[in-house]
DNA sequence: AGTTGTGTATATAAACACTATATACAATAT
DNA sequence: ATATTGTATATAGTGTTTATATACACAACT
């Protein structure tokens, strides 16, 4: 479980710690009931105040990766996989109907479209 | 030449003031050429300072949109297409990206995003 | 030339949002 | 009981956004 901070990063500190949880959760790094270092604890390696700490578990509770309890710790959350893809999905057709809706006024066609796609995507 | 401004609205006055005009523009009811009300006399007419007209022409400018000439006023620019194609081009890589991003993450590949961008393209 | 009407630049104020904190409170484990 | 856990409240520091007053620069018109 390590989670390192950069001072010297435009992120704030407790996007940090969730984007780097996040990434451990999605890639299996962490599972289901894993305990995660208290809010002190990490509070106390990272040398940031425990408020920081507990805005970053608190996010990512409400998000459905943690789930906290009161004098026991912060545990990762069952794996709502398809909750998560689905929430993706959901955000990916918006996006993706945004840039139809756009495309289609300045008449940029499905091909060009795809291919601009393709160069992105392998970037 | 009517602009009105709603002091309830969230939305600053320098916006109002540019939405109203863009909006103007681009349904040709102000054409290349036309002139703008001074930002001395819109200043007056709506009640607010000089600088918040000069805010909202400022970036009519810089959009595009007007020109401003000192000692003459302030008037309609040519209607440059490819600019505004310009911006939808960026927008659109803007969100494009962001979609890919996404799709990575949960591990979408470019065919089933082809494939579901097709779906969406032709609705 | 002088006056009036244009747009412009600088310095500032006020309101708001965001990030991080100290400190005291509440529940659980041992 | 005591230590360890998460929680709630009130607050400070920072930066951004919005709007302003005031003085400056240029052009048009007597």
């Amino acid at each position: 479980m390590h989670i390192l901070i950069s001072n010297s990063s435009k992120e704030p500190i407790y996007n940090q710690i969730k984007d780097q949880i996040k990434k451990m959760v999605l890639s299996g790094e962490l599972k289901e009931g894993d305990v995660l270092p208290s809010m002190r604890q990490l509070a106390k390696d990272l040398h940031i105040s425990v408020i920081t700490t507990k805005r970053a578990y608190e996010e990512l509770e409400k998000e459905g990766y943690i789930y906290s309890i009161i004098g026991k710790g912060s545990f990762i959350a069952e794996q709502n996989m398809e909750m998560i893809k689905e929430k993706k999905l959901t955000a990916i057709e918006e996006k993706l109907t945004e840039v139809i809706a756009n495309s289609k006024e300045i008449g940029l066609s499905l091909k060009e479209l795809k291919e601009w796609m393709t160069i992105l995507y392998e970037e």
